[in-house]
DNA sequence: TCAAAAGTGTTCTTATTACACCCATGG
DNA sequence: CCATGGGTGTAATAAGAACACTTTTGA
């Protein structure tokens, strides 16, 4: 059965079998507007020593064919967090991984269609463990290079100014890092990664750094070395969150 | 204009200017009916040696003649950060305070009586400045010492454990805490204010704290001093935003 | 044998901590 | 004259910054 509904006057009217079968006032309309929530989730990857971050190209109005966060409506019967998770497990078919909330961005014209408040997330994953999926989402969906991301639909661009800004400033202050890395990496590639997230004025400096990371104790060394390499292979070494609880319990806190 | 929508299969579809402009989940479109979002605010203020929040005791159901942050529906044009400056001066009567957005809650079941997600704030006043209006709110409000709180109504407990947290560590990287203290203030009280937030195992040491904060260079002495203490009077200090600014231009931060 | 990144200590500089006595005022 | 908090400097320690050469591998 098809319902049709006109908005007319300050009424919306349902009309099935071709008569009106109910009608509502249009400020319950309206207040569907007002009350739409979503949430927006700025998924970052590393690869090729670059911070990069998960796009969909919207494939429908508004903004149709421009770059945009993944982000969907949050279902009534869903937390906010289960929304953020499950749009990356659509969108990935990662789950478990790094997910915080960042901010919430409610302005009044955000979104061209009416009222939506959209929740902020970041998630941190490992770049090569999934295959993407853009279907339920979008057009198509692929990785873009930090570096080259620009004009995005929506407050979009704004959001992950939001979300970069915290990663910058919580990855110095807890063990983020290994989560966009394999679960065995180098030094030189876990430092490449400091390197770009934080992007200061001067690189790190590679003794320095070594020292403080390993003096923390809870990277292990494996026996194992990179291979394939035309250079002196380096040691691999994991992160090892038993000790890193021992660590915090001792008192100590991570600091980069 | 007149908006046309057709309730299709489980979708329903906006027409525009005769073409569909956008479409909806039917089963959205009820969950539509029934969420709103609010904010609440934390609301510190600083008296007696101690940090105070300014609660309001629910006069209606649910939760009636509890204790709760003070919040309110967003209104349809209203921003969010308007909406909770608007909480806080119909309250207080203050405009301009400081304002900041922390987190959003939005379990499904927070609310008894329906969805609805809420943004924390949290605002920092100077106690003292006002006087509180409860009326339009609840059927009344008062400050409370901060170590007297408990039980609030909703998931306030949590809201406040979430601003609270973020204020520990906000205060030790910008200049926060002036906002708590009346705009002339010794440095024993600046102390004291530091101590009773960050509630550190042991207290800050007077020079120490003095000469760190002193060195900044943006607290500015003034030629007058405490009156009406039954001990050597105290120097009065004062806040200069302008020189903080030129502080940060010469690429100092603000840490304690 | 060359290129390319891995790996490794020491010195200097700066920031942080710890600590105790005299001073000015009101009651 | 006493109780109360105001005000002050220095020495020891710890943390951070700067810096250059040898090693191992694949091509």
């Amino acid at each position: 059965m098809r319902i049709w509904c006109i908005f007319y006057n300050k009424y919306c009217i349902f009309v099935g079998r071709n008569r009106p079968c109910f009608s509502v006032f249009m400020s319950e309309i309206e207040s569907f507007f007002k009350s739409a929530f979503s949430v927006d989730n700025v998924i970052f990857g590393f690869d090729e020593g670059e911070l990069n971050i998960l796009l969909i190209q919207r494939g429908a109005a508004p903004y149709k064919g421009k770059w945009a966060l993944p982000g969907d409506l949050v279902y009534p019967n869903e937390d906010l967090d289960a929304a953020a998770e499950r749009v990356l497990e659509q969108l990935t078919g990662l789950r478990g991984v790094y997910l915080e909330q960042v901010k919430t961005f409610g302005s009044v014209n955000r979104h061209p269609l009416g009222r939506v408040i959209t929740v902020a997330y970041f998630s941190l994953v490992k770049v090569g463990k999934h295959t993407i999926n853009p279907a339920s989402f979008a057009q198509s969906a692929r990785w873009h290079k930090l570096s080259e991301v620009k004009d995005l639909a929506f407050d979009h661009n704004e959001i992950l100014d939001s979300c970069l800004k915290r990663l910058k400033r919580k990855v110095r202050t807890a063990p983020l890092g290994f989560e966009l890395l394999p679960p065995k990496f180098t030094l030189s590639e876990l430092q490449q990664l400091y390197d770009s997230v934080l992007d200061l004025p001067k690189k790190l400096d590679k003794r320095n750094f070594r020292k403080k990371i390993l003096s923390m104790g809870f990277l292990v060394e494996s026996d194992e070395l990179q291979e394939g390499v035309a250079h002196r292979p380096a040691k691999l070494y994991s992160f090892d969150r038993v000790k890193y609880e021992q660590f915090l319990n001792e008192g100590y806190v991570f600091d980069l």
